[in-house]
DNA sequence: TACATATTGGAGTGTACGCTCCATTTCTGC
DNA sequence: GCAGAAATGGAGCGTACACTCCAATATGTA
């Protein structure tokens, strides 16, 4: 739809605001009069450059799911803990998609078609947290290192939760007890 | 408010309708309208029972979070298992307040009215799981008690979220993962 | 039975929302 | 520099919402 560099300049500037009231309000702080104010843009610049409100909401959402895998590339060569830190970088660092992560999680509760997204997205994380736990301990039953990657990223979204509803959560000191002594020692 | 008996009956089947909007379309599937369509009341009824519409959201918010925990009194002599069983029993089950519980703890994330009261109830759980890890080993530390008690109550909750979305998916059985190996044996 | 008060449904009100329309201005390739 | 297309702001539209008002009726009490 945007042709001029203009154009594309105002839709960057209406996604940031869509990305910041989605974090700091959730789903029902963006309305679109909060969206064309806080990009300083009216109605009709934006509808020139979306469809519908919604259609900016899904831009910012697709991203977010993407963002808790920093790199969904990866043939899968980090090691548990390093994808334990980058978990806890994601849910502690600024970023508001974090916030929008998880606030969508809750949604996907009752809209089907966030649940698809959100579960294919969590499955292919279970995958990666499985190979690590296959490459520390080798002897692993594939089933056994599936079971235990499901179970520390439950656990990761939980403390998540926790640390984003509580700032003084230490998030980072209580997921190092996720990891296998093996690979705390070698920290 | 109410003080006839056909107050009271009326004032129920809205908490009933209440709850059964919020855990099938969530909280933005719960209008005014909704409310009083499912309960067959007019308006005026509501209002002469309620004072907002939020007002009966609330009501039945606040039951979600204090059922989470069975038994609130209880001075703690459940055995891990026991909590544990509690808690999928709680998730895994028909009742419609697991969803709504876990959609509020979405909303916690940018609302901090609701945000306090979850993490109090939240807090008051981990308490008791901590209790009875020192039950299951007394050995153990107090702060590691703790600690293993946040850890798992936040991988149930993960896990409840998969299993919500992933109605195939077996949160029974990855719970059982959680519990040390002397529980499991005993069971 | 008679009275006071609670309960009832639903038409009506004000408001906030998503979105359209369009005259005006800005942009870019030639 | 010009022409044609893109971008812009904001007044205005239809709708859905939470809530009010009130005349009619049901309920409990003495």
């Amino acid at each position: 739809m945007a042709r001029y560099r203009v154009g594309l300049e105002t839709r960057e500037r209406i996604l940031a605001a869509t990305r910041r009231l989605l974090s700091e309000f959730g789903i029902e702080g963006v309305t679109l009069k909060a969206i064309t104010d806080q990009a300083r843009v009216g109605a009709g610049s934006f509808y020139n450059l979306f469809d519908s409100k919604d259609d900016a909401v899904f831009e910012v959402v697709r991203e977010a799911i993407d963002a808790v895998d920093p790199d969904p590339a990866g043939v899968g060569s980090d090691s548990l803990a390093d994808l334990v830190d980058a978990f806890v970088a994601f849910m502690t660092g600024s970023s508001p998609i974090a916030r929008i992560y998880l606030q969508l999680a809750g949604r996907g509760l009752t809209d089907p078609a966030i649940a698809a997204r959100v579960l294919r997205s969590h499955r292919r994380r279970v995958e990666r947290f499985a190979d690590a736990w296959q490459r520390e301990e080798p002897q692993l039953p594939p089933e056994e290192a599936e079971r235990r990657a499901e179970l520390m990223l439950a656990a990761l979204t939980g403390l998540g939760m926790t640390t984003l509803m509580d700032p003084s959560f230490d998030m980072r000191r209580h997921a190092q007890g996720l990891l296998p002594a093996s690979a705390t020692a070698a920290r």
